[in-house]
DNA sequence: TACTGGCGCATCACTTACTC
DNA sequence: GAGTAAGTGATGCGCCAGTA
């Protein structure tokens, strides 16, 4: 089914309306309009309905509520209505206004294309000379590179890309594989920031403790350039409620979008399973009331298999997840023993507070003396400032629980088609 | 023959790698 | 982390080959 998209925008002084029917040509990378109709408007704002088969609408993990509440944990920016089909409404509010940056367009590195890719390129190209092809089509390759490729495989770089082989194809790539290249540009790559994701994770999970990290940009098979950013929430509404008992809970991402199936197999999974987890603390991360957030943000991330929904375990990546999570989990683990030793604290002193006083008050009786004034004596036994101080550090911010507005209206009929193309302008009217 | 667009070259700004 | 060197990308300009 092609996708629909209603669009309202402005053109000069004057507002236009155009409907398409669009399907993707994937090879190109480019839409195919099937149909395309103006109508009159008096708003902006603009809609896509895109048809999905085979939904579970389940409360599991790989249910549509869940994929919509980790989409707007990984969003923090969107706001985001979701009808199931029996007409419950879920209206999740933004929890920040920053609007994300563009990423920039990158050309592809060197490291990272195939035979396939070129012969690819070879085929749509109207470039005259294949040296040109690879300086104009892929990052970091330069005349000097092109005399280096040349020199080593005896390919004449000045021969027409049409007429280039397989073969030659695959003797450039292997030939790319052995040299060196600078790092791609990461202006392509757009993280979502600690802050963010910290205002996302703590207007979803409530937690008791929350922190968040991006990492800088590293580079896998010696040239795909990614980003790694993790989050941890505990307490509060992290984890996920198994039976009466709270178990870990791993949120998979890559570039924003949350991975639900194949957990075993993900580079995420393996990363997190290999950390030692009492050292920070947790002493068994399956039974702990942790919520990882784990975000993957790439222009090529290896995904495991075409579904795109597990991570391919490379060396770099698990040692960026490890590093990045291994580092919030140190503050988790501050907090944690914070926790514990207030706590300790807090039971000593009820201690002092119940038999002090009895003492005190045996003794004068035993002495035939009055009762002295030891309220500040107590203070000092039972370490109150050392306690308040504690808690003191323990107090998160005050958050505002984010208000999931749920509307349940069994007789509501599902809408299809273009009928929610209102709810839809709606909603684009804010996020101008 | 005129037009179009690819190519080569030069220059400048920016990014990355390397060293301390 | 800062400073420096090297490499790369973006841009503009003129030349030239291919095409209608």
């Amino acid at each position: 089914q092609p996708v629909k998209i209603r669009s309202r925008y402005k053109d000069g002084d004057s507002l236009k309306g155009v409907e398409m029917d669009v399907k993707l040509d994937v090879k190109k990378n480019t839409g195919i309009i099937l149909d395309r109709k103006e109508f009159e408007t008096d708003r902006t704002g603009s809609g896509i309905e895109i048809e999905f088969k085979d939904v579970s609408y389940s409360m599991s993990e790989q249910g549509a509520y869940e994929y919509i509440r980790r989409t707007v944990i990984g969003n923090p920016h969107a706001r985001i209505v979701f009808k199931d089909p029996t007409g419950r409404k879920y209206t999740f509010e933004r929890a920040t206004d920053q609007i994300p940056p563009l990423p920039k367009a990158v050309l592809p590195h060197p490291k990272g294309v195939t035979a396939d890719d070129i012969i690819d390129l070879c085929k749509t190209t109207n470039k005259k000379r294949f040296k040109n092809l690879l300086m104009d089509s892929l990052s970091r390759v330069s005349a000097k590179k092109i005399k280096e490729v040349e020199e080593a495989t005896g390919i004449d770089m000045n021969k027409r890309p049409k007429s280039i082989t397989w073969k030659e194809a695959e003797q450039v790539v292997n030939q790319f594989d052995q040299m060196k290249f600078m790092a791609p540009p990461t202006s392509g790559l757009k993280p979502i920031g600690d802050e963010q994701i910290e205002k996302g994770i703590n207007e979803i999970l409530l937690p008791e403790f929350s922190t968040a990290i991006t990492r800088k940009p590293q580079a896998y098979r010696g040239g795909v350039s990614f980003i790694i950013e993790a989050g941890i929430a505990y307490g509060g509404k992290a984890g996920r409620l198994v039976g009466q008992q709270k178990k870990a809970e791993i949120m998979r991402f890559a570039n924003r979008v949350p991975l639900t199936f194949d957990q075993g197999s993900c580079a995420i999974t393996e990363a997190l399973k290999s950390i030692d987890w009492r050292r920070y603390g947790v002493r068994n991360l399956d039974d702990a009331p942790i919520s990882v957030f784990v975000n993957i943000i790439s222009t090529n991330v290896p995904y495991l298999s075409t579904g795109k929904q597990s991570v391919a375990p490379e060396e770099e990546i698990v040692r960026e997840i490890r590093q990045a999570t291994m580092k919030i989990a140190r503050k988790l683990e501050k907090y944690i023993r914070t926790k514990k030793a207030a706590k300790n604290e807090e039971m000593r002193a009820k201690i002092f507070e119940d038999l002090v006083p009895v003492v005190i008050k045996q003794s004068a009786l035993l002495a035939e003396k009055d009762v002295p004034e030891y309220d500040k004596i107590m203070d000092e036994v039972t370490h109150k400032a050392k306690i308040m101080d504690m808690k003191h550090r323990l107090k998160q911010p005050e958050i505002e629980p984010m208000q999931i507005v749920i509307t349940e209206d069994p007789k509501t009929r599902v809408k299809t088609e273009y009928e929610e193309y209102a709810d839809y302008d709606e909603v684009a009217e804010d996020d101008e």
